[in-house]
DNA sequence: CGGTCTCTTGACGGAGTTCAAAGCTAGTGG
DNA sequence: CCACTAGCTTTGAACTCCGTCAAGAGACCG
């Protein structure tokens, strides 16, 4: 159940069975619809997600009405509105499920109690989000330095077949520009 | 020597005057000149920063030439061209003194050893990557959703202390704009 | 097959860039 | 402590990349 979890926990630190079963009793798993939502602006952002399979996504609504795709999280990615998952505050973010997506859930009120009881996971999620804060750094290296056609090109050179899996207004935002000008640029080629 | 940094490992975690020792010989303090290099691309990013006292800036030299601020450290923030710092690879950005500052370094050779006599730190560390990520998400919302007057102002009513501190050219790449857009935003008002 | 998303196309407009030149400021050495 | 200089900021005119709006064509799902 929890297995795509522990194998990815396993490629960085040692959980012994028994540790597996206390995580496992502070975990959930739940299975979402393409566009069912995990999270609406709103509310209190509850839980950090865990993809086993499938795709999420987090975006908001801008002034103008327009939805801003600020993060993609697909198979052994986590992801969350931190701002308000760790103070339980409002949220201004969606989470959506772009496709079909199974993820593992640490709901808030678990998540210091994970750290409790097993300590060692300390060390996981400081490598999670090392990792996380390193792709932020190149991200936004990307987005200071590139034009929006070349932001295109480099992305689907670099992740092609995640470009085939998510309609393509999501990248625009997520890349920065809109849908119109997306269909514009592949026009040219 | 380091207390200022004991000072902030202790608001998340307590550490022992002993695990201070240890820490201790695994650091190194510095301080620098206003626009000393402490890194310089094309080089291999050797060690993890912590500011003391003054500003540290993060930039690459984009295709045009043009310096592109994408992040900067003050008193208490921890710095690093990650992905250079743990992979041990050539790097593509500078860091930059933006005033006379004294730094706490973790150099690589020492990064993985803090770790394992340490094993503590992983939560602090966990933590501060936690909140870097969490200043991420906030920073890439308000560069999707804004224009680039609305990101000065917006800039200029949280942080305007920090806006005397630093040269506008500095600012204006690290808002995503020209330092000529923000001189002509500023006479506008 | 009907309706609702999604993508395309084109005309127009505007926010921000580029380039160049001049004015200002602050640090440095004499 | 003043003068010089290099670096920073301002200004303006021309330009361009990309956004906006609107209308139509496809694509997908029930």
């Amino acid at each position: 159940m929890y297995n795509a979890l522990f194998a990815h926990i396993n490629r960085f630190i040692d959980l012994s069975t028994d540790e597996q079963d206390i995580l496992a009793s502070l975990l959930k798993s739940s299975s979402y619809k393409k566009k069912a939502y995990l999270h609406e602006a709103g509310e209190t952002c509850r839980a950090n997600y865990f993809v086993v399979k499938g795709c999420l996504r987090l975006y908001f609504i801008d002034i103008k009405g327009a939805e801003q795709t600020t993060q993609f999280a697909i198979e052994n990615w986590w992801i969350s509105d931190l701002t308000s998952f760790l103070f339980q505050k409002t949220s201004d973010f969606y989470i959506q499920a772009a496709e079909a997506t199974d993820v593992i859930v640490i709901e808030h009120h678990h998540y210091d109690e994970i750290f409790e009881k097993l300590p060692r996971l300390e060390k996981y999620f400081r490598l999670i989000f090392q990792k996380l804060h390193q792709a932020s750094q190149i991200r936004i290296k990307y987005l200071y330095s590139q034009t929006a056609e070349e932001r295109y090109t480099n992305f689907n050179t670099l992740f092609p077949e995640f470009v085939q899996r998510i309609p393509q207004y999501m990248l625009a935002s997520y890349l920065g520009f809109t849908p119109e000008f997306l269909s514009k640029i592949r026009a040219r080629k």
